[in-house]
DNA sequence: TGTACATCAGTGAACGCGCGTTCACTGATGTAC
DNA sequence: TGTACATCAGTGAACGCGCGTTCACTGATGTAC
């Protein structure tokens, strides 16, 4: 399950994924060669893009055989049906989360000064900064990531179960492991301390690109990010 | 828009809509009169139904009409649309996660003592357990209420508007004032604080439902729920 | 170095399905005179 | 009080669509001898 992350996809930078995983991907050129190549990846890549454009229920297992320039049913080949196409995306797209909020963390790491504690705290904002960002810019991908119904394991499980791969909670649990190391967090308070800032900005996240509050101004979603990451870091 | 608030289904209490709303529901008894009485309320009420069990995309326009007992383009007498028919159903969710606060926040206002600033957070308490056992009770329409994708107009613009109607958003809004009434919060940092409380509550409703956090144990969503609402009233 | 053969990625055609929506219509209703 | 008629809620049939999935197959590959 989260051992798909380790695709191709998912080691570019964000945008690479869609452009350029495997062979042909939105472009229906004529292959030369009986054999695709790379058709695992084309399906990947064409299911990318679509969630992109419209969000898990955008995913379509013809349409992405059609943009890898196949037979509907070679897609049976890879997957074992759309629920698994879906599946493979929605981790691609955690992956391109956690690539926005690595970024982020990166950046703010630069700028940081010696202070451990200041340092934690800034991380902290970096991950909820980096997972907004990412969900501003790619709201199809964000739903794809985070709302896909019968998605397996949670994320808790499959981080308690050790599976490898630098996924948004583990992220996030990475920031709150150095708030504890700083001495900012009480052990007592460290427990499933992730639910809680998670909810903060997925909420956030959610209201604003698909929910109830879409179309609020970008100033307004600016603001409410600054307070939103207050309201947590004053509430942990 | 949400004036259709105003439909029988949604005066009742929360189950009564889907089970009595018109004539005949979810059981299609063959009609005796040519004319169906409520088709309207039968729609919505099978609308309802649907997205109870499978939120906003199960609910189908032709699904609706069998259940009514009608012809397929019966419909087109009284919704434009399926989009319409969406709408409907999700103003009417709207309705219910409103009957679901406000009953907390009875409850919660039964139990308060005199002082003013504790009834108020007592409240705005009482408004964000009600949000989410709605989200736990009722994920289907919870999704149908809160993500429904290019459902018009956004919360805070048709509450600036002053849309009439006991929506989620104006009893949260309400609350808040009863927050900054007792003093316990600034005028400074009243703006916008619906963004920031409803923020943190909805992520933890979509996380829990129909995100990564799918299938956490009661209890943990139970603490969760009281540590949410324990950092939003120290946040804020 | 050459050849037989197992493997399996992709083909081609078809399936059943259910959807939203449109057409020209018919039947019951209730209002105007 | 009775009748003509406009209204409009519902019928019946059909449309085009695109989906996921299955079937029996064929063609290229690469490995064993």
């Amino acid at each position: 399950m989260s051992g798909e992350q380790g695709d191709a996809a998912l080691d570019a930078a964000p945008n690479a994924a869609a452009d350029g995983a495997g062979a042909a991907a939105d472009t229906p050129a004529p292959r030369t060669t009986y054999r695709h190549g790379d058709l695992r990846g084309a399906l990947l890549a064409a299911g990318i893009e679509m969630a992109r454009r419209g969000g898990p229920d955008a995913v379509v297992l013809r349409e992405a055989t059609r943009q890898a320039g196949v037979t509907p049913n070679a897609a049976y080949r890879h997957f074992a049906d759309r629920q698994a196409l879906l599946r493979a995306v929605s981790d691609a797209a955690q992956g391109l989360a956690a690539d926005a909020m690595e970024a982020e963390v990166a950046r703010a790491a630069a700028a940081s000064g010696v202070n451990t504690a200041d340092a934690a705290r800034r991380m902290l904002r970096a991950v909820g900064t980096g997972y907004l960002a990412f969900a501003r810019d790619e709201p199809g991908l964000f739903r794809a990531a985070f709302s896909v119904p019968d998605h397996l394991a949670n994320s808790m499980d499959a981080a308690k179960a050790g599976t490898a791969g630098r996924t948004p909670f583990q992220i996030l649990s990475a920031a709150l492991d150095a708030w504890a190391a700083a001495g900012i967090l009480p052990p007592a308070r460290r427990a499933n301390a992730e639910l809680y800032a998670w909810s903060a900005v997925h909420g956030l996240g959610m209201l604003v690109i698909d929910g109830p509050l879409r179309g609020l101004s970008a100033e307004l979603v600016d603001g409410a990010t600054v307070r939103v990451l207050d309201m947590v870091e004053r509430g942990l």
